[in-house]
DNA sequence: ACCGAAGAAGCAAACGCTTACCGCAATCGC
DNA sequence: GCGATTGCGGTAAGCGTTTGCTTCTTCGGT
């Protein structure tokens, strides 16, 4: 039987040829595997001499740290879960963007999952984020599942919705300002003469799109405008949806003048529906989005819309999220992020029809800019 | 002084309230931590009735095992690494939510990653990728930078390129067969009477947009039409290089009466430049894309267009990861991965103009199914 | 009744790292 | 000049698992 030795700072007999060990570099630089880790976390304490050793060390073994091992003993993982609802909608990619942006940039690597709104998938991709000890969990899906949600609560364990989740308390919550945007969208049709605004919602079983509707309806009653109720119809954030809606709204007899939709997908869809008619935007029908995603710009015409910038959102959601997880974050009291949204006005809202000389609605509105 | 037992079976002081490890587990069901790992493994050597005890345990005190755990220990991380070029192209999202299923389905997480053409940020990714002690890559940007790809190589660490990578031997790659499918696209066109068939390209610096450009070539070279050097205009794979591209196309004296697009977003694009004109899609000039996303079929008209299913990406790239990753996979040497692709024609593409009475044209037209 | 085989559970090493603690040499104070 | 401090590096414990080896029990064969 061979006498195998186990001297502990030997390098291994590496499982995969070529992955190298801290072990590796402290032969290499003659020194223990402890002064190699100092060395590779800038631990002051060691001799900038032996550092130098060691840094070349690594280099010509070319040293990767292992993050797993690293992670096992710190308890930190440095991993961020960010679950969306849908990433084949086009808002979710930019979110995902710069969410990974800002996150790389501060020592993080992003997890990502889509429920597709479905809860047995949100549920399991929950316990995998779990398993892997991501460090906080970002839910970005615009309608949440309460379930296991009240467990990790009370695991202290960090967690960021948008637009309140469950009433818990001691989660961080981005509180999108809805009402604020809507209503500047409303107060543009109204300034140029409109006062039958259709609003096509998203799903209404969700909390987001519901909130949307209602601060429709509250801008609108602001103006004292009334809204019948064939003119609330429902999509499904989706272009499909948006078609769909629109095509329903077109078909009955009293036409709106313009249309507000819950996101931008669904104005697009509406666009399109509107396109396979005679009737053409802005100058028979204004269009309003929601979200104000890169597609948005480059619609025919380009899409007036309430902007919700998924940069803030990030940024918002990642801040919240490191004052969850680092013990010390100035922030670690705060507990709602305020996103902002305001109108973004391009070419798809004009005049009503009929409301003035036809040539004044050749060249679609263009109010001064909104205040930043 | 405190004396400490490190008494190595008793449940760990927890750093993080909640966090339940084996130890727990184990002391609960009133047995050692390795029977807990063997019930959780399914080893069919723990006596079924304490295996109940166990998982009544688990249960109880709601044990996730530690993914980094297992990793470190069985060398294998069970995460896949996925970089794509760009997220917010509306292609990757698409694959992206493929590839994620497909995954998960086998038990793997994904980290994913997007390059936006940037080499330094490839690099660094792959860096952070193999920190995280990833199982393979797969590199699905359509343009490969060669630089540290060729040591992962000889650390036969599982790779699999798009379009060949570099020329290196023994790197798994999907090989994407434009030219079916462009030359199907062409052959459609021609088929119609066109003849000025002009191409609209991605980056040239990039190996993948290269490629078309030639499968285009020499599909045409095959029908014996020439191209004029001004119908070969660059884009950028984007909606706004499409624009442009179009734009300059539809500068110059000689029209082309049909244009191919590298990729989707860039025919998106031509449609919206010549929306802006009086030219009409298709009856003045046709419009042909590739990729085939999910936007192509609401696109005014629905875009006909060259499908490269993304699904079929998707489930090569993870067959041939976990060829590469399991030691016992049935198609462990294949090292090619064909993708097939092929026209999918809707109503972008019609007769060119004055070939035939004019209400011939009001119809698309609309040729049989392609073979699947 | 005794020995050996088989089956089942436990012990402990190992995965790659961080870090508390300890030992050693050089320096300081008086 | 000698004990006390200081500065640096090494030793080893431990993070939460898996797993080879050992131990203990049970049972069959003779």
């Amino acid at each position: 039987m061979a006498p195998v030795s186990h001297a502990r700072n030997q390098p291994s007999d590496r499982k995969r040829p070529g992955s190298v060990s801290i072990r590796d570099v402290a032969q290499r630089a003659g020194v223990s595997i402890a002064t190699v880790s100092r060395a590779v976390n800038r631990i002051p304490t060691v001799d900038p001499e032996l550092a130098r050793r060691v840094w070349k060390a690594i280099d010509e073994v070319g040293y990767l740290p292992n993050t797993q091992a690293r992670a096992l003993v710190s308890g930190r993982s440095h991993l961020l879960g960010l679950i969306v609802s849908e990433i084949t909608n086009p808002f979710f990619p930019e979110l995902v963007q710069e969410f990974e942006n800002l996150a790389t940039a501060q020592g993080y690597e992003v997890l990502i999952g889509s429920t597709n709104y479905d809860s047995a998938r949100t549920e399991s991709l929950m316990r995998r984020l779990l398993q892997r000890n991501v460090d906080g969990v970002a839910v970005m899906t615009f309608g949440v599942e309460e379930d296991l949600v009240k467990k990790l609560v009370e695991r202290e364990f960090p967690l960021v919705f948008v637009d309140a989740g469950p009433g818990l308390p001691n989660i961080h919550v981005l509180k999108v300002d809805y009402a604020e945007g809507i209503r500047q969208g409303v107060q543009h049709l109204a300034a140029l003469g409109h006062r039958k605004i259709a609003f096509i919602s998203g799903p209404l079983e969700q909390r987001s799109p519901r909130v949307r509707r209602e601060a429709f309806l509250r801008a609108m009653t602001e103006l004292g405008i009334q809204v019948p109720a064939e003119h609330l119809v429902e999509g499904t954030h989706t272009m499909e949806g948006g078609i769909t809606a629109m095509e329903r709204l077109l078909e009955q007899g009293d036409l709106p003048t313009a249309v507000m939709c819950s996101n931008d997908m669904t104005a697009i869809g509406a666009l399109h529906a509107i396109y396979r008619t005679p009737l053409k935007v802005p100058q028979d029908i204004s269009v309003v989005g929601f979200d104000d995603i890169h597609l948005a710009q480059f619609m025919l015409p380009p899409l007036t819309t309430v902007q919700m910038s998924c940069k803030s959102l990030a940024a918002a959601a990642i801040e919240a999220l490191r004052a969850g997880i680092e013990p010390d974050h100035p922030k670690a009291k705060q507990k709602e992020w305020p996103i902002s949204t305001h109108i973004v006005v391009r070419q798809s809202t004009a005049f009503p029809p009929g409301s003035l000389p036809a040539r004044m609605n050749r060249e679609p509105a263009r109010p001064t800019k909104p205040r930043a």
